[in-house]
DNA sequence: TAGTCACTATACAGATCGGTATACTCGATT
DNA sequence: AATCGAGTATACCGATCTGTATAGTGACTA
């Protein structure tokens, strides 16, 4: 289970801490490309020289912005795990559970990791690696619970099916597909889990 | 069942043709923000002054790109189901199978409506409701499917269950988290409506 | 006390953005 | 013969984009 991609981190001094949280807000709430960086200054109220003393450049804002995201999280998902019961049934619904309760705190508009790939188009961003790097410890994660669920199973599937469920409620929370996309997915995966 | 969603559409002139064909590939392959209208027309071999003469605003562009994608998808879609077997859980892996054949042709970057409702933040965007609308059909379709094969049983639940499953298939596709992710997904829809 | 760090304020550069204006060509219709 | 529709070519508009330059302030520190 790979770390969270770190490309390259920056110092956090309190202007750049305003600045990237209010483009965190705002690259979410808008998308990247809508955002221009004078916006973000005025919001952060700061200096656009200080954004580029502190990041150096948009591109940079961006890569903090999805590490930052992914970090949050990660951490997130590990607290929630670390009060979840003792099986793996358990832990899998708590993973749903974690994003349930996520997304109708921090993702009004779906997965940030996937709306930014619908903006950067080229494999060399160095944000690419952050963006299917989350997707694919995701993977690897509920693969792991699968195992420990089926281990008799293919449970190479089961994760996979698991990961569908998971992307799948994601994005029909952020289109408003139909109510608690994410407790639904979490009902269907326990019931995947349900028969020995 | 509701038709395609038409807000607004335009006489396709040879121009617009070439127009609309350009900005396609591009608002899908690059983002729609960042491809500019002077690069659509380059791209098509035709002035700014046609592209506008035709479509009047970027904006409206945008819409013709969804509403034409929006129809090529329903179509396929048709054609493909109308070779289909008879029964519902034939239908059911039809669309997958559908889905998998476009995806591997048309969606190298994963479904339009979701990239383009990433970049689309304002819900009153007259591109909005195609994006909306054909998500709610295709819930809507696969709920149909779902009450054929299981009136007995709770077929709003599975319809919910299969959109889940296609959409996060979708995403996968896109961010190439693991490979042939409709054809899981499809074996999954498969094993879901198999039990009698 | 001299230097460094984080910061403000403001102005500007060069490019690109969506969109418009003017003038012209060509072919089909009436 | 006159008109109209679809198109080309080119120049331009104001706004906005990312990024840089210059000058200065206040706090902390060696």
């Amino acid at each position: 289970m790979s770390s969270p991609a770190t490309p390259q981190r920056i110092a956090l001094t309190p202007g750049a801490r305003r600045a990237l949280d209010a483009a965190s807000r705002l690259f979410y709430e808008r998308g990247i490309h809508a955002v221009g960086v004078d916006l973000i200054a005025a919001e952060a109220g700061v200096t656009k020289k200080t954004l580029y003393d502190r990041f150096g450049s948009k591109e940079q804002l961006v890569v903090e912005y999805l590490a930052a995201r992914d970090e949050r999280w990660r951490a997130f998902l590990a607290e929630r795990m670390g009060t979840a019961g003792p099986t793996a049934a358990e832990r899998v619904v708590a993973v749903f559970d974690a994003s349930r309760e996520w997304a109708g705190e921090n993702s009004g508009r779906g997965c940030s990791m996937v709306n930014a790939h619908a903006e950067i188009s080229d494999p060399n961003h160095p944000a690419y690696a952050i963006i299917t790097g989350q997707k694919a410890w995701m993977l690897s994660l509920f693969t792991t619970l699968a195992r420990e669920a089926r281990p008799a199973a293919d449970y190479e599937a089961l994760g996979r099916t698991l990961m569908l469920i998971h992307e799948g409620a994601l994005v029909a929370h952020g289109l408003n597909v139909f109510p608690d996309a994410l407790g639904a997915a979490r009902e269907q995966a326990r019931s995947l889990l349900a028969p020995p």
